[in-house]
RNA sequence: GGGCUCGUAGCUCAGGUGGUUAGAGCGCACGCCUGAUAAGCGUGAGGUCGGACGUUCAACUCGUCCCGGGCCCA
């Protein structure tokens, strides 16, 4: 009966306090309130009123790096503009006019190959269908995956220029790659080459570096025999045979030359015996590096004896292998660096047509082999097949049609035995190129292709090359990480020229004429501003769709000009993309600026984007196009193994969205080191989730305890508690860190360090302490006048700084409290001067050290089961440092340390007080706090029962619950 | 096989120019509170820094090699 009647006026006193009230649910629903947000945003037009807002300051530009135009997106690309937002957000916050203009890559193999196979689903051939009715069907097919693909990327959180994006494949954007290609026309950069490339028979096109995969696949080996016709004498090789090794019979038409190895020694060999099944006959004289010649007699089936060292390889003379059947030339042996010991004999068969490293060892030899001797690149027709004129295997394919071994490889090697120049046969299981489209084999072969020159000094260049301007241009980017200029310089030093041109239909065209008689480019202004136009009012359609004397004009008769129909490499118009969107832009709503301030993509653009970017700026305006460039790492499982639909471990942004909501995502991505390889999977999202939890309700708190915050509350910061004082120090503090931070893009370090002060400094600390004031003082005690004010500075501060990353939830917890208005259109709140306090903070470290120990003491007696609530205690402080006793006068400890009271001892400790071993000089000791429990505040005190008209109240519940019904 | 890069507690991250018992948060275990409550507070157990050799009075921090992962090439 009695306990019942306490409850009741318990309950009537919770009246009288000022507890926590909120709308903020405790549960976000994400998933369910994220798309309401963005709703929101959308017709508040909230980009368009940050870009108002911004006019004026500083332009900060991040160039999006356009992703391809042909699937949903994936962790990798909900990774990079997940990251961009966050740039873009807090550059804008930090003050900067950010815009973000997202684009896509649209041209391409890719998109075509798509199309192609679903002509060939409707059983037609692409020869069927007339170009420009392909071409429309890829522009549609890119068109409906950006539409998925925007929808993805909104739902993110990522904000943008959605309404206009840019796209290779826009009209302007078009004519302004073919306009860029003019340039490369004008400075004499571009030109035309026969070069072996990767040739994929299947699709009959050239294939880019990165359209080729690498798969394991079976190849036949032989060892050919070229005889000897002429060296030293000393060497003894008369009579003799150089024997190579290869894994492509095919190419043995082919050869013009035999590679070898200064680094290794070579001899002659005599064969003394021979087994079963062996090609080779007792007493032939071969000549093979010692390295390699054991493991060459086993193939063979021989056994050989060494009769001399060869001195001089580089003065032999080979003939071809099929001399007399049409192939009657020299084969010279030329020193290669590419000539390796770990396979084969240690002889390179070199096909210049029909591989890299022969063709540049051929032309570094012979500097106009290429043009005095075009029937070495003449053997192969598109389809892979043996050319008419070449003898012995015309007609013979190297693949069939449907990719796979043809009857080339057979008929050489059968040729090889008939001419008695096989040493042995055998196959091999190697990693080898393949068409990442079709999947079948690729082989090189010599075409004629358009190059862009990386070592040729052209017009304006000052007499440096395209390779020096774009090395120079790698020194004056500023690469984060700093490792990044050695990657893209290593690979920009060693490439060779720029192959532009693909024999494909969905692209920008090659859009020049080469006149016939001279074999020149014509590179004529108003030809190629004919071109241009066209491209800009109907896409470069117009060149397949047009009669080149459109072009031309009427001052040149079409007959003498060859119309290149070539299209561009996708990488050219990627690289171009900077010329339309930042320097040139295409939309009116685009900034202009003169160069991009970032590139921010993953770190194999590298080789891709990066590069492409940078040759194309270095080529037009001998500089790079972006200031810096900020490169990212890799989304892998929870393993660290990369993701793939085989292993299972996939995870998709879309997925996690919808499950968990895109902040979780986003929080994902801060909490993370993005330029290293990053984890995800299950148990790394459910980590995000309580870190999650934790900072919504912090922020809970504070606006659970602003309710009704007037602006009439705020006080200056020097009437306040050396508590709030010591919270603004610290935001202060913070507050240089997160701006460094969000400038340095150190996500990571700007969410770890609010979260450790959510955690540390306000919840278990700040809060903890400032709940009892909160809930129990008068309204305007000073205590509560100041807390209310920081909690309000706090709650301004915490809420921005994560604005750029949890994009959602801070909306959410600002339009509580200023309901018209956004946290996107606030920048980071300025920290007045007077916070600063490094003093003080260390101060308060101290005194929370010290309140460490009596926490420590007060652990023992919950233990014991001597007390339950900290409030039961009043402890005794015993300090032997006098320093520590200054540090706590004027402070009320018990207040610090959540007791009913606290005094504070500067004397050596009793031998049986509590004291924590990395604490010297402090003790403390545990005692009941005296008194009865306070029903309002719960505190104990010997105050408590002695006021008659509030017999169940302390002094200050007494106060304050009579203040309250005064009014 | 080559270039670049990474490997600190179960997880996510800190640890300028080498120098006392390697830090934080989460998670976990245990306890408290029940006026932030599918919350809050406290205490505690977990690493010898991928491995092996070196350099040094002294190495997580420098060097070499090895193992494992990743990107880009071949």
């Amino acid at each position: 009966m009695s306990s019942k009647t306490e409850d009741d006026r318990a309950k009537d006193y919770r009246a009288t306090l000022f507890l926590p009230q909120t709308e903020f649910p405790m549960k976000a629903g994400l998933p369910e309130a994220e798309p309401k947000w963005l709703a929101r945003w959308e017709s508040m037009n909230l980009y368009g009123r940050i870009r108002d807002a911004a006019k004026g300051r500083p332009l900060f530009i991040l160039h999006d790096g356009p992703p391809y135009a042909n699937r949903d997106i994936h962790s990798g690309t909900g990774l990079n503009k997940i990251l961009k937002d966050f740039v873009v957000r807090s550059q804008g916050m930090l003050g900067k006019d950010a815009p973000y203009v997202p684009g896509w890559d649209c041209h391409g193999l890719p998109i075509e190959w798509k199309i192609e196979e679903k002509y060939r689903a409707e059983g037609k051939s692409k020869d069927d269908v007339p170009i420009d009715r392909l071409r429309r069907d890829c522009r549609d097919f890119a068109t409906g995956w950006i539409d998925v693909q925007r929808e993805q990327f909104k739902r993110l959180g990522c904000m943008g220029e959605w309404e206009h994006p840019y796209t290779t494949m826009n009209y302007r954007a078009e004519a302004t790659i073919a306009g860029e290609l003019h340039k490369f026309v004008a400075n004499g950069l571009l030109y035309r080459g026969f070069r072996p490339v990767m040739w994929s028979p299947v699709e009959k096109t050239a294939l880019a570096e990165a359209e080729v995969e690498y798969q394991e696949k079976t190849s036949p080996t032989i060892y050919v025999k070229f005889p000897v016709v002429g060296g030293r004498d000393d060497d003894h090789v008369e009579d003799a045979a150089v024997v190579i090794w290869t894994t492509t019979p095919w190419t043995i038409p082919g050869n013009r030359a035999i590679a070898f190895s200064k680094f290794m020694d070579y001899s002659v060999y005599e064969i003394s015996a021979v087994q079963d099944g062996a090609f080779g006959t007792v007493g032939e004289h071969l000549v093979l590096a010692d390295a390699l010649s054991a493991q060459v007699a086993t193939h063979s089936k021989i056994t050989i004896r060494k009769l001399n060292t060869v001195r001089n390889p580089e003065d032999i003379l080979c003939v071809h292998p099929f001399r007399g059947q049409g192939y009657d030339f020299d084969v010279p042996l030329l020193p290669g660096d590419h000539v390796t010991a770990d396979t084969g004999t240690g002889f390179v068969h070199t096909a210049p047509g029909h591989g890299e490293d022969d063709f540049e060892l051929m032309l570094k030899t012979f500097h106009n082999y290429a043009a005095e001797n075009p029937d070495a690149f003449n053997i192969v027709a598109e389809d892979g097949s043996f050319r008419a004129h070449v003898p012995l295997f015309a007609g013979k394919r190297i693949l069939t049609p449907e990719g796979k071994d043809g009857d080339a490889n057979g008929a050489v090697i059968k040729e090889l035995i008939a001419a008695g120049k096989l040493l042995a046969k055998g196959s091999l299981r190697h990693s080898y190129p393949h068409s990442w489209r079709s999947k079948a084999p690729v082989i090189f072969r010599a075409t004629p292709q358009w190059f862009a020159a990386m070592d040729k000094p052209f017009k304006g260049s000052n007499g440096k090359t395209l390779r020096d301007i774009a090395m120079q241009a790698i020194r004056d980017t500023r690469w984060y990480p700093a490792a990044g200029a050695n990657r893209i310089g290593a690979m920009v030093e060693g490439r060779p020229d720029w192959v532009l041109s693909r024999q494909r239909a969905w692209g920008v065209p090659l859009a020049i004429f080469v006149e016939k008689k001279t074999g020149k480019i014509l590179d004529d202004a108003e030809v190629n501003a004919r071109i241009t136009t066209a491209f800009e009012q109907e896409g470069a359609d117009a060149w397949f769709n047009s009669p080149p004397s459109r072009f031309l004009g009427n001052a040149r008769n079409p007959d003498d000009y060859e119309q290149v129909r070539d299209i561009l490499d996708v990488w050219f118009d990627s690289g171009s993309t900077h010329v339309f969107t930042v320097e040139q832009p295409i939309e009116p709503s685009w900034p202009r600026k003169d160069r991009a301030d970032l590139y921010l993509e993953g770190s194999e653009q590298h080789r891709g984007w990066f590069q492409s970017s940078l040759l194309e700026s270095c080529g037009t305006q001998g500089r790079a196009p972006y200031e810096a460039v900020l490169t990212h790492g890799f989304v892998l499982d929870e393993q660290g193994r990369k993701m793939s639909k085989s292993l299972g471990n996939t995870v998709l942004p879309q997925t996690i969205a919808e499950k968990n909501g895109a902040d979780i995502l986003r929080l994902w991505t801060a909490s993370s080191d993005f330029t290293e390889d990053l984890r995800i999977g299950q148990d790394i999202i459910k980590t995000n989730v309580d870190a999650y939890r934790r900072l919504r309700n912090t922020i809970r708190f504070m606006l659970a305890n602003l309710a009704g915050f007037d602006e009439a509350e705020r006080i200056a910061a020097e009437q306040m508690p050396e508590l709030e004082r010591y919270i603004l120090a610290k935001l202060a503090e913070l507050d240089a860190l997160v701006r460094h931070g969000y400038a340095e893009y150190d996500f990571n370090r700007v969410f770890n360090a609010l979260f450790n002060f959510c955690t540390n400094e306000l919840s278990a600390f700040y809060f903890d302490i400032r709940k009892d004031s909160l809930y129990c003082d008068r309204v305007d005690s000073a205590r509560r006048r100041a807390a209310r004010p920081v909690t309000d500075e706090v709650f301004r501060r915490v809420v921005t700084w994560l604005a750029p990353i949890l994009c959602f939830t801070m909306e959410e917890a600002w339009t509580l409290r200023f309901p018209d208005d956004s946290v996107h259109l606030q920048l980071f709140p300025e920290t007045p001067a007077e916070w600063h306090a490094p003093a003080l903070i260390e101060k308060w470290n101290r005194i929370r050290t010290l309140r460490r120990v009596v926490t420590g003491a007060l652990e023992i007696k919950r233990r014991d089961k001597v007390i339950g609530a900290s409030l039961e205690a009043a402890p005794v402080l015993y300090l032997t440092e006098q320093s520590d006793a200054d540090i706590l006068k004027g402070i009320d400890f018990a207040e610090i340390a959540i007791t009913s009271g606290a005094h504070v001892a500067a004397r050596e400790a009793p031998p049986d007080a509590f004291s924590l071993p990395d604490v010297p000089g402090v003790a403390a000791m545990f005692h009941h706090a005296d008194g009865d429990k306070c029903a309002r505040c719960w505190m104990i005190l010997p105050e408590v029962g002695r006021n008659p008209s509030h017999p169940d109240l302390c002094n200050r519940c007494a106060d304050a619950v009579g203040a309250t019904e005064a009014v």
